[in-house]
DNA sequence: GATTGCTGAAGATACGTTTCTCTGTGTGCC
DNA sequence: GGCACACAGAGAAACGTATCTTCAGCAATC
């Protein structure tokens, strides 16, 4: 055994045959320490061109990568992003949030992906066996209960949270949500001007802020506008509660002339409710419903529905997460580009910063009453899309 | 400095206050060693109950989570499993694949998770920079390219690699696939039964596997019963290719009187050309495609489709790769259970284990010939109603 | 001629676990 | 009384990296 070969204080076994290269075999290949090599790779230290461009060409060609594990040990950042999102079965995700989820997942995988980080998809369960496995960077919570402990633990112990949707008593870094007040009233409105009187709303039984929030903004409007609410609440992870909760709403003396229901399924079942006590749509009754789905597109009739644009939330979650991760201030203000260690920052400087995002109110014929109806359309001539 | 706080052999800096609590923190709080308290937290070891559970009320007290980082250097393993399929643009995965990705992704998180796992979504691009950025135990790949040298140095290094979707030239450790073959001679039969007499196929112009199959199997089925193939190819990749793919094949002299589409938006793209050539659906064409999307129960009329049952897929592959994490033979043979290092199983000893899973028609009226057809319908030329 | 400053790179330490090896004890057995 | 043996636990060596500190050499300055 040469000296070289032990200077680097490695054990000299000779069972390191199908082990891979770390960064003392680059190391010794290229004639240069450890140090060398790490600066070197990393763009870090001061080192003439012509060593570090030998060093890589050596790592290269020993097919060196260093170790994620190590390196993460090392500095403490893992490049790990967790997604989460309370379930209400076993499932990581409930069917209701099914089409608003895959689509804001696949928006914060790209955004993160983009700057260099992974999304981990994770349950909500506290079962620390899971999360505790895991060194995660920061976290994205989808919909947190009030005082949810996994929120509290992972932000007293210094991991950046960032929730979609305004949270209510859990202490995160920061937060987005839609509008979602401003999106109620602008249904009720459009709802109005197409002619309704009375409009009903099926809503959730849980006490989320999505929930409570486009409640309270619906009672406020019947308030203000003097009409008597007239609305159905069941729980909302329960599909066959819905269909239920959907009959009842129709099956009121007091029927409304127009829906407006806050959950995905709520179009079908409105629809399947309303042919059954023979009302046509939007000629007797008016339907929107909160949705990301597609089908509606194709339900005869179309129904209008309320997007809550997921791409551009998951997109805006993770990129104020990473911020924080990287201890950008994200505000654009003067000292934008500060670095400030984001685990120091001092607790209970007032509420954490919240963005509010716009919906987009998709209309379709579900919601269009042909109003003064004087004349029927003629059928489209072949060709035309 | 006491000789117990230096004992440790940690630097006696007096800057901890804020850091999380280590294993040796616990340990010292205890009065045992380090050791004891890893054997104690994992059940390992010889300990009386009394020490273990004294030992876990400290660490409970203390809040001590270990690091998973440090976990992962040591042992390997780190419980996280990559997921990734190819794209086509900047999104982690490509729109004409989506319902089926979202359900898979779904089921092997589930799936993932139940076994101690995590699942990260990585982008297929060979971008080391990410990839070699996380310790991965396994990696899931979906429908892998030819000779993919993600897959080759995943494998090569001795990661295992599991393939939804049966691998071209990859050298994997197991995959698993849909019998598309079948699949499509099931189609052909239902199509026949229903009264097809001339059944078109709307199909890729790529190489992939799934592609190749179901082309193959239809052209092989045609050249069994005589028929002359009657199909259009076009890039999957782009939705507008599509559309106009579905219109070339109903526009041709030749015009199919039942067509299978391989893609997801076919049957919306079929029907909106069927409409465009007033052919009506199902008496003047059947219609079956391949997709995941629950819009095809809603279309007008709704569309038989074929489910590859992604979530058994998902499922599956997962539960795989665990098993080669994990060395456990799965075949479920006589010495199942055994354990075996994967890493160190000889490569070439033929082709990798495969899976073989059905898939399911749901039949609809697309495909339901209301009666035996005493007349047929002249071909009408494009643009006639 | 001594001090300073810069360059290029090596040495050593720490990150926080798991696990292999080893050491004292009491205890049963011949 | 001596031996083996199971028991409870301690010590210390990794795992592979990043980085802080040091150091030799050399040129320029005072």
């Amino acid at each position: 055994m040469t000296a070289a070969a032990n200077q680097s204080g490695r054990r000299p076994t000779a069972s390191r045959r199908l082990e891979r290269a770390g960064i003392r075999d680059v190391a010794a290949a290229a004639g240069v320490s450890i140090t060398t090599v790490s600066d070197a790779l990393n763009g870090k230290g001061r080192l003439p061109d012509e060593t570090r461009s030998r060093v890589r060409e050596v790592a290269e060609r020993l097919g060196y990568r260093p170790s994620a594990a190590a390196r993460t040990l090392r500095t403490g950042r893992s490049g790990l992003i967790g997604l989460t999102v309370t379930t209400y079965g076993e499932e990581p995700f409930t069917f209701t949030e099914f089409a608003y989820f895959a689509e804001m997942a696949r928006a914060a995988t790209s955004a993160a992906l983009s700057r260099g980080y992974a999304l981990v998809v994770l349950p909500a369960s506290s079962r620390h066996d899971v999360w505790s496995n895991i060194a995660l960077d920061g976290t994205v919570v989808i919909d947190p209960p009030d005082q949810d402990p996994l929120v509290s633990e992972l932000y007293r112990s210094g991991v950046p949270v960032v929730s979609d949707g305004k949270p209510g008593n859990c202490p995160v870094t920061a937060w987005v949500d839609n509008d979602h007040e401003a999106a109620v009233l602008g249904i009720l409105d459009h709802l109005s001007e197409a002619g309704a009187r009375r409009i009903g709303l099926l809503t959730g039984t849980s006490t989320d802020t999505y929930t409570r929030l486009s409640t309270d903004a619906y009672l406020g409007w019947c308030h203000r506008v003097g009409q008597e609410p007239v609305y159905e609440a069941y729980p909302a992870h329960d599909p066959a509660a819905g269909a239920l909760a959907a009959d009842r709403l129709l099956a009121r003396p007091d029927r409304p002339d127009a829906v407006y229901g806050l959950f995905d399924p709520n179009g079908t079942d409105l629809l399947a409710a309303a042919r059954r006590y023979g009302l046509r749509v939007p000629d007797d009754l008016l339907l929107v419903c909160c949705s990301e789905s597609d089908v509606y597109a194709g339900t005869e009739p179309p129904i209008t529905t309320l997007s809550l644009k997921p791409r551009r939330i998951g997109t805006t979650v993770v990129n104020l997460l990473i911020d924080a991760i990287e201890g950008v201030e994200p505000g654009g203000g003067p000292d934008s580009g500060r670095l400030f260690p984001p685990r120091f920052r001092t607790a209970g400087t007032g509420p954490p910063p919240g963005t509010l995002m716009p919906t987009e109110l998709i209309v379709r014929s579900s919601s269009e009453r042909r109003s003064p109806r004087t004349t029927v359309s003629p059928p489209r001539p072949p060709g035309e899309v």
